[in-house]
RNA sequence: GCCCCCAUCGUCUAGUGGCCCAGGACGUGGCCCUCUCAAGGCCAAAACGAGGAUUCGAAUUCCUCUGGGGGCACCA
């Protein structure tokens, strides 16, 4: 479904003091697939307008996120664009440009008041249950007063001249029109006393001068929204398309994740930060197609998408406006999805580090017979070194306790080892074919149960209780070293 | 406190007046397959928050309530 044969520019601008997390992402997520599904542009803007909240590696980290993911941007501060420059805190001069219309236009003013000023006005609203606004004390002084005051050098901020009376509608392409009574809007601060002009402002002129089509953005800035279009209007420029998406919610579905959570889901093998998802094991396919289903969906069917397909078949008409409880465990399901749906060479090229961190010396010739046998036995890649690292082991030291079989005596259970043993010995090579015959006909002659006898031989063989299947895994460590690990497991057993 | 948004299984969702005694997926339980673990297959339990109204007919429209979420900075 084609929701707009119109080229969208669409933007993602986050502001850089910290991490992307899943929220940011989809939002990014959606921009794109909405810019690459028109032919338009995908825009990415740093609004960094507040140098005090500036995080060091924050902007580099976003976009390493945002290249991980495979969500490529048009321009932006790093490849430059006809619509630079990008970065908020290099655009001053032109924020102040539309300041200075609004108040020629008698739509701003200039405030004189103090924080302090200000902060003892909050709290006797506050004392007597108002809302917290500001009071109008400068909202009517004279031209002539302004430029004195500002000439004695008084700190000042430019303030937008909100209606008193009336109402303001302005229109979610989700939620349709939502009206506002104006007074219960503020006269909101566009530019601070240093200059620099606030998001308000600041999103409001990028966005025009920058030929923003649809404004995607997360719901907390619907209390904002109708200011917002009151700035387009006051500045007579035609609104964007305005989306507000719904926001995650924890997994309990109670509120929004706190810093403290966020830190902690980590010790689960869980994180909202995009920069952890692929040392817990996660592929970017998988993230992109779960966060994409979290607040849109297709059909009632189609779950599994990539990230062409999702350029082909997102539409923002399917959006879904009401919060999500973020799910992991729905999560892993798709990542188990994605591993599966990897061609073997793609999966070896991916596992391969997830090894190597774990100091294994591994190659590819060996990696890729491996990769069949373990990959849909993979929940996260970072499972592999866990499951697949005694094919690299010279050899495993198997815990004597396990090795036993149950039903049997110690004496029994080194006895059969042996038999097991001498099977390995006689034959030319410990290939599929050849090992499993003799040792089914072994179980039949020993009265014991399959699970039982490979039982063992998984133990002595891997030295870990769950494995790969057992003979495919023999045929590839090789008879050499089979018999060696099972010699080892025979006089372990021995010395009960 | 004030303002705004949202409301279908535990969770993600399909559903835009009759196709719905509500469909899919994750998870859960059971069975099958089976050398462990997975994967896969089959089956099951599981939801339209409440009350009004409109209508021949409402999960779908309207109102009220309730619940949940978000916001109320010289942050974004």
């Amino acid at each position: 479904m084609v929701s707009s044969s119109q080229p969208a520019r669409v933007r993602f601008a986050p502001s850089p003091t910290g991490h992307l997390h899943l929220g940011g992402a989809r939002t990014a997520l959606y921009d794109y697939l909405l810019a690459r599904q028109t032919g338009g542009q995908f825009i990415l803007r740093i609004e960094d307008s507040d140098r005090r909240r500036f995080v060091p590696g924050a902007e580099e980290e976003i976009y390493a996120s945002l290249r991980w993911l495979g969500i490529q941007w048009d321009e932006g501060p790093d490849v430059g664009g006809p619509y630079g420059p990008y970065r908020q805190s290099e655009r001053k001069e032109i924020y102040q440009k539309y300041a200075n219309e609004l108040i020629d236009s008698g739509q701003a003013f200039t405030c004189f008041c103090t924080p302090e000023r200000l902060e003892k006005v909050r709290n006797e609203q506050q004392k007597r249950k108002e809302p917290p606004h500001y009071d109008g004390t400068c909202r009517n002084l004279s031209a002539n007063e302004v430029s004195e005051r500002i000439a004695a050098g008084e700190q000042h901020v430019i303030r937008f001249k909100t209606p008193k009376e009336g109402t303001t509608t302005v229109t979610d392409l989700l939620r349709g029109d939502i009206t506002v009574e104006n007074r219960t809007l503020d006269d909101y601060i566009l530019v601070r006393s240093d200059g620099l002009a606030l998001y308000h402002l600041a999103a409001a002129v990028d966005d025009h001068l920058m030929n923003i089509t649809h404004v995607i953005r997360g719901s907390e800035w619907l209390p904002t929204f109708p200011l917002h279009g009151l700035i387009h209007r006051a500045l007579g420029w035609q609104e964007p398309e305005w989306v507000h998406l719904s926001v995650f919610l924890k997994p309990s579905g109670k509120g929004k994740m706190s810093k403290r959570e966020s830190a902690e889901l980590i010790k689960d093998g869980h994180s909202i930060f995009v920069k952890d998802l692929e040392g817990l094991g996660y592929l970017p396919e998988a993230v992109v197609n779960w966060i994409a289903l979290m607040g849109w969906s297709y059909d009632d069917h189609t779950e599994i998408f990539t990230l062409p397909d999702l350029v082909e078949k997102f539409s923002l008409d399917k959006l879904n406006p009401s919060p999500a409880a973020i799910n992991f465990t729905k999560f892993d399901h798709f990542n188990g999805l994605h591993i599966r749906a990897l061609p073997l060479n793609e999966l070896v090229r991916r596992m391969k580090p997830y090894f190597v961190e774990k100091g294994f010396q591994v190659d590819d010739a060996t990696l890729l017979k491996i990769a069949p046998i373990i990959q849909e036995r993979l929940q996260g890649m970072d499972d592999a070194p866990e499951l697949a690292g005694f094919f690299f082991k010279p050899d495993v030291n198997p815990d004597v306790a396990e090795l036993a079989i149950k039903d049997l005596t110690p004496a029994e259970s080194a006895d059969l080892a042996k038999k097991i043993l001498a099977i390995l010995e006689s034959l030319p090579d410990v290939k599929l074919e050849t090992a499993e015959p003799p040792m089914r006909k072994l179980v039949e002659q020993s009265g014991l149960k399959a699970g039982q006898v490979f039982g063992l031989m998984r133990i002595a063989i891997t030295a870990q209780r769950v494995s790969p299947p057992l003979f495919e895994s023999m045929e590839i460590i090789g008879k050499e070293k089979v018999v060696a690990r099972m010699r080892r497991a025979v006089e372990l057993l021995s010395a009960l």
